[in-house]
DNA sequence: GCGATGCATGTCACTATTGACATATGTCGG
DNA sequence: CCGACATATGTCAATAGTGACATGCATCGC
């Protein structure tokens, strides 16, 4: 893993042990961790662009404000379940998610012919 | 919501009051559901195409076969994470993911012009 | 200055989700 | 019939996620 990726995840609270490309943290669990903050970047876009408080998000889905802060910061302590239900409940398009997921995710390399 | 989709979603094991539609059940939470439904549905085409049993699933995320048995079953008591997660894990493209939201969300009905 | 508002962060008691296990059901081949 | 295998279902102790709350730090308008 990158040192800056490695960084930017620890920052935000990840647990990223210096083996972790081979123990810690397995492709798939990455990815997950990757999909997770397209989901909050997009969280917050989606929040900002309806001029909406944290607050008013938080009542919304019955949750709180310090909640929803966590969610956008992509702090461990949200579930993937509760980030995906605000953005449903806060009106965000299944497309949209559906593009985080795409996004966040590896692309498979392009075979190329061998012979 | 239609008879169909609640004893379908009941005989699973979610709980759908008798007021879901105002109540209980939000359209964000029934969106979700039907997500879980299509991704527990992705999981056992990918794992039966690739001849794996749930087994071998199960050892390669570091769970059990029950436990993926329930994935499958698109029990309740498995989170999206779990089910994301073991997509990754077992291959899926998040392509392949990311469509069974847009196939389970509502789509926007498309605005008629009005004058 | 100061009160109000919005966001970030830490903590906590309560609940949901977890892997593991036991066990039931079915389906093979012999 | 009987083992071996694949899957389904229920239970449980351990852990992870939850909303609520306190509090800190900015940025406003006055």
């Amino acid at each position: 893993m990158k040192q800056a990726k490695k960084q930017r995840l620890e920052a935000v609270g990840w647990k990223v042990g210096d083996v972790s490309e081979f123990l810690s943290l397995s492709a798939a669990d990455s990815a997950l961790i990757d999909v997770r903050m397209q989901l909050a970047k997009e969280l917050r876009k989606h929040r900002v662009g309806h001029r909406l408080t944290q607050t008013a998000v938080a009542h919304r889905i019955g949750s709180s404000q310090s909640r929803v802060a966590k969610m956008e910061a992509g702090d461990p302590s949200v579930s993937l379940d509760l980030l995906v239900r605000t953005l449903l409940a806060s009106g965000t398009s299944g497309t949209v998610i559906a593009n985080a997921f795409v996004a966040a995710t590896p692309r498979r390399r392009t075979a190329r012919r061998s012979a």
